[in-house]
DNA sequence: CGCCCCGCCGCAACCGGTTTCAGTAAGCGG
DNA sequence: CCGCTTACTGAAACCGGTTGCGGCGGGGCG
């Protein structure tokens, strides 16, 4: 790489030194209009551009925040980093992006890059490191704030969709068109808002006096393939006649593995998912679904994240926004009692 | 932020010079096991972490790598970056994001940044921006390297699939499956791999001796909505028995006007795109497409662009990837002719 | 006319590492 | 016992910016 220019050159270049260099070009400092020209003019000629790691050294800013997330081909994930860098490019901030496929240890690993490469802070969607761990990043002072998932830590502030209150909406739903037979394709076990998920659909159940049969619930992996694998397993050894799919990833998995059976949806069996993905609208049938603000989600965390460096008093640390049920084309009124195909 | 130990206070505590702190921690040189022993301890109580900006300062490599492209959201981008992500963790190196819009301008910023950045070298999926600006960064020194989508320069190596032959191979199959009336939803007109897939459409009709309508073309722009509108079009003003989306993500746009107008996939009509993405598998019926490699993809750009930085010679500027046709359900025999519903 | 203030600018220290070069002491062959 | 390696270490320059502080010249005011 040929070398660049440096502040050294546009100074004698432009007959000043590297002092008034500086200040012309952040703005600090008063500066006669004529060296300003001269100073302009001396950039535009060496085709200057300044070295933003020598400025970070000594402002000990670099721009940049780390984003650390299971995995960015969940699309969900893909929405969040979309409207954090949309946040991010207000600000002029870059972003870092590591995945860490839900492995503490490539998480901490992580952690302790980004803050040897002195980013601001840190956005996690979750965290599975262990809580004294994590502290240990805050008591630090690195800022670290978190989205969607949970985090084992009360020192870091987590915004997040109301888990809960989403899955009594997805349940209630299904029961308001008349279902009694509600499976739920659960999410990751380990993590806590699958089982915030569960506890929605339990209550919802309980409160409509309907029992919660354990039987209904299928474990999956917020992906495809467990949904799909999670709905031949139900249908095949349950009577449901409707499910309630933790994501909608799972509830596309859920609807192929329901085609493959040859039943219908909705006239056979509903469907709702959680998310709302952008592709949820293109599934046969549109899918119904909780919809996740993932754009205010991530907006919210960024700018907690932003507040943080600047040292700002964070008034609340945990963050629920709320989900909206969306009417689609996957849920329809309960009709008859579908019998099981085998067992 | 809590002031951090510097080498310096390690060099104290361990009683000898940050030059050998230095070398001790970066295996450099030679280090007798009693002083290695002392500096470790002291890191050790101290905590310390090097600063990777200052490293950065005098050793020119920020081990990172810049990644513009024009969406995160497009699920085929997420899975390059994964690629690309896996690939760069090898070499211990982080990827900064950074999402154009497909929007020259932004590209040059990017770009611009990311140079005053010091990052090792940019990967850009495509770049719409102009090419002698695009070759001032060449110029400079600057290693860029381009996938997927095209690039105006030949100044910047290209990794891509085959899209024209990807594209003969989807019509082939369609035609070998008996049908002739054969419709393609393009991609986005600007882009030249859009030319390809319809070059190599065209170029598979009349290979097979089917004339190629005009009609049977319908411009998209590589997402759902346009793939949804363009087959509304087509299903209306056309007779055609299949489709040729020029991606998955207007498949699925194609599939579900389909199912809209209440005909059947594959029964009346067939539908083939173009990508496989991991959840083609699911859509309603699983569809059948032409798989690009994006691992190796991302693979192979990831590899060239290191190759650059250690000042290699690249034997090739512009690698072609094979496609490969999947078949799954979405395709079938051509029945009957189809009669247009309208017009 | 003298003084002060203000606008503008430069010197030099500093950020936290790496690396060159030189220096010391121990080891070893003759 | 001497001279030459060899192993190890330290002083200091350097990477490319920013910034505190002091200096200088000119205009306004008493």
């Amino acid at each position: 790489m040929k070398a660049r220019p440096t502040i050294y050159d546009v100074a004698r270049v432009a007959g000043v030194s590297t002092a008034t260099v500086s200040r012309a070009l952040n703005g600090t400092g008063q500066i006669a209009p004529a060296t300003r020209r001269a100073i302009d003019a001396a950039v535009e000629q060496l085709g200057y551009r300044p070295n933003t790691i020598a400025r970070s050294l000594v402002t000990k800013s670099t721009q940049t925040i780390g984003l650390l997330l299971p995995d960015i081909t969940n699309p969900f994930y893909a929405a969040l980093v979309d409207g954090i860098q949309q946040r991010a490019l207000e600000r002029e901030h870059t972003i870092l992006l590591c995945t860490t496929e839900g492995d503490p240890e490539r998480e901490e690993v992580y952690l302790d890059l980004l803050r040897s490469k002195q980013v601001d802070g840190a956005l996690a969607v979750g965290l599975v490191l262990s809580a004294d761990r994590i502290e240990r990043f805050a008591a630090d002072g690195f800022p670290i704030v978190c989205l969607d998932r949970d985090v084992a830590s009360r020192a870091v502030p987590l915004v997040q969709v109301d888990n809960r209150r989403g899955a009594t909406m997805a349940t209630e739903h299904l029961l308001s068109l008349g279902h009694s037979r509600i499976a739920h394709v659960t999410g990751t076990p380990t993590l806590k808002i699958s089982d915030d998920r569960i506890a929605g659909y339990r209550e919802a159940l309980t409160q409509a006096g309907v029992s919660v049969d354990p039987d209904l619930l299928a474990t999956g992996e917020f992906n495809e393939e467990s949904g799909y694998e999670a709905a031949r397993a139900l249908l095949a050894e349950t009577d449901a006649t409707a499910v309630f799919a933790a994501n909608d990833l799972s509830a596309i998995g859920v609807l192929n593995a329901i085609a493959e059976a040859g039943l219908r949806v909705p006239a056979d069996i509903s469907v709702i998912g959680f998310d709302d993905l952008r592709l949820s609208r293109y599934t046969t049938p549109a899918l119904t679904t909780i919809r996740q603000p993932a754009r205010e989600i991530a907006e919210r965390a960024t700018q907690i994240l932003f507040d943080m460096t600047e040292g700002k008093r964070i008034r609340s640390r945990h963050i629920l926004v709320e989900p909206e049920l969306v009417v689609r084309d996957s849920t329809a009124q309960a009709r008859r009692r579908r019998a099981r195909r085998k067992a």
